[in-house]
DNA sequence: CCCCGTTGTCGAAGCGCTTCGACGCTCTCA
DNA sequence: TGAGAGCGTCGAAGCGCTTCGACAACGGGG
């Protein structure tokens, strides 16, 4: 390597053309005989070039750079939003995007610097709250930003994620299924809740909405995330409930604790409750027994969050709020459950 | 918000100065009177003036940015990984730089690409492998870069860890203190130490040289990390070797399960067997009993790194490898053994 | 009193790229 | 056969910034 880098008039008179010609060879935004661009192509390569970022962003007017902007609260689960982060790279790298990590502690002034000084042209931002100050922002500022979660008043954003209310619901309508009459949602730590979630609250309201509508008793609870604290829920929730025979657990770091906790208290998964998790595959695949789940579908999410985005640059209308479809995969904690 | 962006040439006639007098006031590279600076400073905040990122980088030929460049393997703990990430966005801010996500599957090709583009300044990668593809074109790029994790050649590079060897051997020490004469080691997942992954294995040596420094009896496993998985090996272990009484956990993952099956085989922390684990302290101290623990200092890691690929932009030389000395915190996992 | 070194400011030349308008070809159709 | 319509290419004008050299204005030392 080393030295000063091949720019587009090296290249343009190493292949015997103009430098614009060797711009629109490589944009593709006008025609270009077969020959000529293959001349081009060909220098560009043995050149080895690389256009100048910086210098393509100010004369496009377009950085090809988006933000990713990551809270780091307590109560999330980290590795979920690992999984939405390299989607969202890998979903902008197939649209020749770059992305640039943004973290809350700069809080909404590293936002306004990012899109103000044109690092980037638009932004997707993680783990929005009900009453996001972030969103005030978006709402005024020139670059289109998409938002992974669903603030209370969506008008004029762009939101997408998983239908947490469904997921919720489909937990208590397989349970019901198989016979279950009273259940109980074990959810995220209080925090959580009182910070305004929205999903972890979605998800509260499916469930004990979806248990009315199948006639079951359902009670939901917050849930800490130490080995003794959930052990104490579990125990109270035995204790005082004794026809209790399923539990929905939304809640990544407390799924082993729980199921520790009734192997503790001498229960078996699935013979004397079920378990249904809503959680990343990984998770439910190695926890034992392996657990009935709805997924977070992050990848998907990520996925579909830069699309959406990129339809915006492009100057096409898109939909406020897109929900992605729960699915259900039933493992080995409910599937012998034939009560 | 909206409309087109004020240049520096607004804020220039907005304060009755050239442009270039705007530029030194910002960069501060030239003596500029005190009340020139005045007015332009407030002629930057009235019309709300932010630099184009672009244009600064064509003309400087810094484009203040530097590239994180993350794995995502097997076995890798993602909320370390992320403690990083965070960590050095943070720093990288606090020297007036942004940072831009770099994921794995792109290849060495993403690197070459971010840096002949001159996208990035310099890069700083994570979880670096004893023999890692990406070394070499690391040699042999301009921009400079800053590993976290050594591989097995160090020359002409820039590395920062945790001092692995040294923390394994301190968890053995403080066992040694407090009386224990055959103690073992739950590694990585196997995978891991296949891949030679520089500090999985530097722990796992400096467990076993320490034992035998200090004449313990100490072997050393890999570990898997489903519940049923760790059970079996803590279950053939304990049958084995009735005179073991003390655990080291290298392995964020495992350890609850680990404390769990403990707890199946009716062995009690500390009483029956110490643990001491090598992780996070948020996890140490979410597990019950409270683990006396070595910290990973994810925080100072990535804090280094960044320093660390300052100076190196800077012009400055630097250590080859810097190694960070780890601390071991006393718990409730080893406290009270007495004997 | 003259010269020279400082200090503060300006103008202009790029940085490497995109994009617009122009222009010379070659075809086609009347 | 000549006008008009593409097609393919070129030159030049920026994009918004940094930085270099120039140059007034001012003081202090010989």
């Amino acid at each position: 390597m080393s030295g000063r880098a091949v720019t587009i008039t090296e290249v343009a008179r190493h292949a015997g053309v103009a430098v614009s010609t060797v711009s629109y060879v490589l944009s593709g935004k006008r025609a270009i005989s077969a020959d000529t661009r293959r001349r081009v192509l060909d220098s560009v390569r043995t050149l080895g070039y690389h256009p100048n970022a910086g210098a393509r962003a100010l004369a496009s007017r377009r950085a090809n750079v988006i933000a990713l902007v990551l809270p780091l609260r307590a109560g999330m689960h980290v590795p979920v939003l690992m999984q939405f982060a390299t989607s969202v790279v890998t979903a902008a790298r197939q649209y020749d995007h770059d992305v640039l990590l943004l973290t809350a502690d700069e809080g909404p002034d590293g936002i306004r610097r990012a899109a103000a000084s044109a690092l980037v042209d638009g932004l997707v931002l993680m783990d929005v709250e009900l009453h996001d100050t972030r969103v005030p922002l978006l709402r005024d500022l020139a670059e289109p930003s998409v938002l992974i979660g669903f603030p209370a008043d969506t008008s004029g954003l762009t939101c997408v994620d998983l239908d947490f209310a469904r997921a919720g619901a489909l937990c208590v309508e397989h349970l019901a299924q198989h016979g279950h009459r009273e259940v109980a949602l074990l959810g995220a730590p209080a925090v959580v809740y009182e910070r305004g979630t929205g999903f972890a609250r979605r998800t509260w309201e499916g469930f004990t909405e979806a248990a009315a509508a199948h006639g079951l008793t359902g009670v939901a609870l917050p849930c800490e995330e130490t080995f003794e604290q959930v052990a104490a829920v579990v125990g109270e929730l035995l204790d005082t409930r004794p026809d209790l025979t399923a539990l929905v657990v939304h809640n990544e770091a407390a799924v082993n604790h729980v199921l520790g906790a009734l192997r503790q208290h001498g229960r078996r998964v699935p013979q004397d409750i079920a378990v249904v998790a809503i959680c990343p595959d990984d998770i439910a695949e190695r926890s034992s027994p392996a657990l009935t789940s709805v997924l977070i579908p992050a990848e998907e999410v990520g996925r579909q969050a830069v699309r959406l985005l990129m339809d915006k640059l492009e100057g096409r209308t898109v939909p406020e709020g897109t929900l992605l479809q729960p699915r259900l995969t039933v493992r080995d904690s409910t599937a012998a459950s034939g009560r």
